[in-house]
DNA sequence: GAGCACAAGATTGTATCCAATATCAAGCTT
DNA sequence: AAGCTTGATATTGGATACAATCTTGTGCTC
């Protein structure tokens, strides 16, 4: 377990990571005992990662019958992009105005590493920097409220395009995230928010929210495998 | 404890009522002990709840020091309006779109309860009703993503008039209140939605975000008094 | 073979105990 | 009187034990 993070919080992060990778799939069950054993802690410490996971609805736990990854609905997949529209363009305006050299220099490492592991095969974590470009994003707009909202819907898109993705190709296309990028280096805050904008609606495109989903595996191999 | 609901969720829910009706101000030392003793309950049930509210930014939990009622900073303050006047008046627009005969009814209802708290001096159930009218609102637009993001918003609006609040009068004038269910009641969206933003505009006019903030008072006393 | 009932085992919910950390009070020194 | 040190006490963090609930497997009946 990294730094200076309390035993809950190593294991929320952790899961939390695995779900955006899509190591855990939306419905996994996910055992007390069980990962206990995984992470080597106590139930206790499991129990409190599971409900902050819970309240970033990232969980859903059933009284009496455990934690589930949950598995967000059609319904609830429309809202986060309905949310995510409402609040981030706006974001990505201050940001342009906001960003530093330093910002700026930021993000295009971000993509660097975002670029590198999707060529390397990493997939899990081209899709998990895919989503944290946007939460990186927000920081700089250096609004923590709103921000805090964003991290919550950018981790549930990773439920929602794990359920309802539609398309072969990579969740943000790179072509995207460079314009936004080169928008908010020049400090134009229209045409960030614009790109943005077009950004969310050609990935909420991408969605089939006419259908369900399917079943799940055993938790060791998913929390080792990659 | 009411029905069917979990022990720490009946703890959580008594917390955050009084905490909104400024039975418990910002900085409040919330004991684990006294509390499990408060309500009957033992200290795993306590944490829970806490945990929630932290969760919920309504509490701050110091690692080995306890948890207090949260207290924002000016910056907090000033994100949680402005994080609402992104929201809510897109939400206002859409429940007035939405609203039926009996959403609106139950608005008129909500207001009335609100005149009466306050005329019969019982300012706190004044204050909660005020804040809980947004989140009416929010409910009919029936996006519960987003009305999740403003009844946190809604939450910790309580602490930030309880610490920089500046007139003497109610916290939502009641013209306004009523002025925005008549919009919602007439379907008109983009009255309710200019509406909204008015009294949204307003109420953070009447914040003095200049300051600081006091101390404190006995659990007890404050869960009980009224 | 399908369906039902019951018991055993697994898992979750909660309380209690023990360890770790912080706070407070008393005593001493300057 | 103010400041520092030390020890006692209070409180929080985490583990473990026990109770409650659910799931699964076995046996019986139709």
């Amino acid at each position: 377990m990294p730094q200076d993070r309390t035993p809950d919080q190593s294991v929320t992060v952790a899961l939390s990571r695995a779900i955006h990778e899509h190591k855990l799939p939306p419905g996994t069950k996910l055992g007390e005992d069980d990962l206990a054993e995984i992470y080597g802690v106590s139930r206790t410490i499991v129990r409190a990662a599971l409900r902050t996971l819970a309240h970033e609805q990232l969980v859903q736990i059933q009284r009496n019958r455990g934690a589930f990854v949950a598995k967000p609905s059609p319904k609830e997949a429309l809202e986060v992009f309905e949310a995510r529209e409402l609040l981030e363009p706006r974001t990505a305006h201050s940001a342009a105005i906001k960003a530093t050299k330093a910002d700026v220099d930021r993000l295009h490492r971000h993509i660097e590493r975002e670029h590198a592991a999707m060529t390397s095969g990493d997939h899990g974590a081209a899709l998990y920097l895919s989503g944290q470009l946007h939460v990186e994003i927000a920081r700089i707009a250096a609004q923590d409220t709103i921000t805090s909202f964003i991290e919550t819907l950018i981790a549930r898109s990773s439920l929602v395009v794990a359920l309802y993705w539609r398309r072969e190709s990579a969740l943000c296309e790179s072509h995207a995230h460079n314009s936004l990028v080169e928008a908010i280096a020049e400090g134009d805050g229209d045409k960030a928010e614009g790109l943005m904008k077009s950004h969310l609606v050609d990935l909420h495109s991408a969605l089939d929210l006419s259908q369900s989903a399917p079943a799940s595996r055993t938790l060791k191999q998913m929390l080792s495998g990659s």
